[in-house]
DNA sequence: CCGCAATGGTAAAGCGGTTTCGCATCTGAC
DNA sequence: GTCAGATGCGAAACCGCTTTACCATTGCGG
């Protein structure tokens, strides 16, 4: 129905060989991209080839050639954290071009696992390893020169700046957010975000820093730094009323932020988008599945999972470009901006 | 610093074979659990291998063994779905016993890729093939037939009854849901589900009634159909309300329908959860991130990463049992019930 | 025409293990 | 003391393809 199975005996390269009457070795080039054979002969090859339906047994191949067609990929607490659509994307990727994925999930803090799964994939001939961050809240140590293959860090910095990292864009995510609340009318926008130690946050804030310079705006209150939760998003609401700031709109760092300061303003009497805009980072109520309707926030999405589809893409790329690459997050409008 | 690198060059079996005094086949047969091979040697030969730090080159042993250490994936358009949760499961579950994944993804329903994918597949030697789907909304072709390695169905019912598949217990699910209504307190209990055709709704209906039938209560209302929407869930209630059943708690078919219906209670003016409460199913509040205070909803999780694990583990297992097998929900509360 | 370079093709050597098969050696029974 | 059977080990085949020699043509300039 779908497909009609091979009849019978799997089909060998000598089964091509004979078929077209060369050899073996001449079979082989005729169909990779040897030169040093006649147009002829790789004509007649591939039409054997192709009577006959002959796919090529990859394992053979690959240990042949010496390369196995198995990315290794480590992961950081794949399980519960923005790592997923990340490392699903990257997955993807992978098997859109003929690549295995090896995947080890584990925490670069406990050494030991970690030790563990590095020798695992040491023995496994990966052609190629992806380490997969937890965003970009910190630097993780590098391992590029524990592999004799290519090593790409997605969603983490390595801790060192020759190795190919693909982050997403914060700082641009941070222009497009604080741009669109420009663009409604907002004129005295303030910041809440995570902690002053995450990197991210730190871009995120940049961006937005260019923006308002750009529109010849001054930052309205001081920057609150926090954690990345709903609640502590709610109280960073009082914190910022007291400061005596007067403002009209939020850049909220992520969406939980967004969340808890819609909670906070309900309770405060104060009307979303009406009196204050929002806007967050993560779309995450776009993450599982976006349905009309089911939005309460503007976000920028940091279009993790293109993310892990450009980390995994460069692995198997000839001229790998050492330093940061970015994923170009896109602004995703909801109510809680629209006026 | 994480690991110290074995120096220099790799080492091959034949070194340790000539560290411990013995030939190539006697040191393969040592490592490898082959009996008629004297005690002696084997620890001899073991010795060697750990001193040696040997690792086989697993390349070559599949080559030579024939099993390939890739499992196949099948995912049913993997990037917007609910399978996603369950597609991490089996990638994790797999790296954990040393297996890489090759996924691909599509539609079922698009024949011409799908019978790409299927050849690509074959043709890799794959030691088994995960298909995994989209829900049990509908019953998929099975694909068991074209393969001579094991077939596991997650996720989705193949329409070959004796194929090995594992699904959420849907069921149960709306069994836990409707017991932990009526332990609330609750007596008339309605529903809003997807749609009828759908035979994961179906499941969840039957448990709800199996819960209601073994606390002597009554179904109260028509089942309300309709799609898995947030609008549909708040046009459903009109519906309900309008065949003049009187109800004090509600059980949703999924969490968006669910949140359709926060929305319209308090349109409506009726608290939640005084005077009904409600349970979803999916927690898919959760699936992301969980954070404390960000829950508006009670709901009962499908564990769907547990079910892609236990899907993936299937694979390796020697006895596998055909049929359905089932992962087990927990139920998570929320506001949405507690009183 | 001869010699050399370029070209098309083949035979054979791996790749790094596993597995079969056969030869020793050792054991124990008669 | 012999002999059958069990046991331990090594030589060699093998997996299916790639790649590196190397040989045989052909073409061309001198």
């Amino acid at each position: 129905m779908l497909v009609s199975v091979a009849s019978g005996r799997t089909v060998r390269l000598s089964d091509v060989a004979a078929v077209a009457g060369v050899s073996l070795a001449t079979a082989s080039k005729a169909l990779n991209g040897s030169t040093r054979i006649s147009q002829a002969t790789r004509d007649r090859v591939q039409a054997a080839a192709d009577r006959l339906d002959f796919r090529p047994d990859a394992l053979a191949r690959s240990f042949a050639s010496g390369r196995s067609g198995i990315i290794g990929v480590l992961t950081h607490r794949a399980k519960n954290t923005f790592a997923r659509p990340v490392t699903i994307g990257a997955v993807l990727q992978l098997g859109d071009q003929n690549q295995a994925a090896l995947v080890y999930d584990g925490d670069v803090n406990e050494s030991k696992a970690m030790a563990h799964s590095l020798r695992e994939l040491q023995a496994r001939r990966i052609d190629g390893l992806l380490v997969i961050g937890d965003g970009h809240e910190h630097v993780s140590p590098s391992l590029t020169h524990h592999f004799e293959v290519p090593v790409t860090y997605v969603f983490t910095a390595s801790s060192d700046e020759s190795d190919v990292m693909y982050l997403p864009d914060n700082r641009l995510a941070g222009r497009l957010a604080t741009e669109h609340l420009i663009s409604g009318g907002s004129t005295r926008i303030a910041h809440i975000t995570g902690p002053r130690s995450s990197i991210a946050a730190g871009r995120r804030k940049e961006g937005m820093r260019d923006a308002l310079v750009d529109a010849g705006l001054e930052p309205v209150g001081p920057v609150i730094y926090g954690d990345w939760t709903r609640q502590r998003g709610a109280r960073s609401l009082t914190e910022l009323i007291e400061s005596g700031a007067k403002f009209d709109a939020i850049f909220c760092g992520n969406d939980h932020i967004a969340l808890g300061l819609i909670d906070a303003c309900a309770a405060a009497g104060i009307r979303v988008p009406d009196d204050v805009a929002l806007v967050g980072v993560d779309n995450w109520e776009g993450t599982v599945v976006d349905q009309p309707g089911s939005r309460q926030l503007t976000s920028v999405d940091l279009e993790l999972m293109e993310l892990g589809r450009l980390g995994a893409a460069s692995l198997l790329m000839n001229e790998r470009a050492p330093g940061e690459h970015y994923s170009v997050p896109t602004l995703v409008v909801g109510p809680s901006s629209r006026r």
